[in-house]
DNA sequence: ATTGCTGCAAATCCTTTGCAATGTA
DNA sequence: TACATTGCAAAGGATTTGCAGCAAT
């Protein structure tokens, strides 16, 4: 879905886009990557106050435009809701995080889901934790 | 590995486990749980102050005898170091964590290892969200 | 005597909340 | 007018820290 798709999207579900929110989206729709509650606390801090930057987060959660992703031992970070189901690598380096799709990850889980008796799985979270290539190459 | 065995291995490690030590790990040892920080604290508020709940958790967390895991949304939990690898299942409804391991899940995990070009992958956490047999059972 | 561990209280960080004022349909 | 959204300040929960005293080697 493009940018301005987003826009309609959420105009066509009845939410109201003022101006503390577009600004917070446009910086999503910016750089499409993740940023932290108070990553864009900070950010917008001379535009908005830190409680309108929460309320709209969860507002944006709540409707299904962000996803919360819990990394470990950090802070949660907000990203445009995934269109594509999709996994993170996080580099413990840099800390950049990129995406992937794996086919075989989906049968892997597939074929684990019907293994398991006594549990039904609904959802899933996958992380793979490592080094991007810039920062395997620039190694100290 | 044993009970006495982590124990041994501490001691082998040089580290020292004195009486706050021993009871945290005592509560670890006891049901072979995650705990949180908070839930220790409680657990544990009559005995030792809260600072050093923290101090020797993250003390263990360094000694690599408890694994720090951080579930979507919740503060994190601790548990034994995994002697064997193994994922977590968590019931939506009732919290409960329970932990599998899955043979075509760790040989998917190597095909996306080598799949992909410009990440190395070192760690993985895969997570699984839903409903425990008892939950599905005793629907609301 | 030196080093490490503890309790206590205060501080810090992240997030939420109450409330009065403002904006908008 | 009615309802949603904001800013501000305060509160809340989780975690860390400074410091003085205690424990152990």
């Amino acid at each position: 879905m493009s940018d301005t798709n987003i826009i309609k999207d959420l105009k066509s579900k009845g939410l109201k886009l003022n101006n503390s929110r577009m600004q917070i989206l446009e910086l999503f729709l910016g750089n499409h990557r993740s940023h932290s509650a108070p990553e864009l606390v900070e950010l917008l801090k001379m535009k908005m106050d830190r409680a309108t930057v929460y309320r709209n987060l969860n507002f944006f959660v709540e409707n299904k435009i962000l996803d919360q992703i819990q990394l470990q031992g950090e802070t949660p970070k907000y990203e445009l809701a995934a269109l594509e189901h999709h996994h993170h690598l996080i580099c413990k380096h840099c800390k950049k995080i990129s995406s992937i799709q794996s086919k075989s990850l989906e049968n892997a889980l597939e074929t684990t889901t019907n293994e398991i008796k006594d549990f039904t799985i609904t959802d899933h979270v996958f992380e793979f934790y490592g080094l991007c290539k810039d920062c395997l190459n620039n190694e100290e």
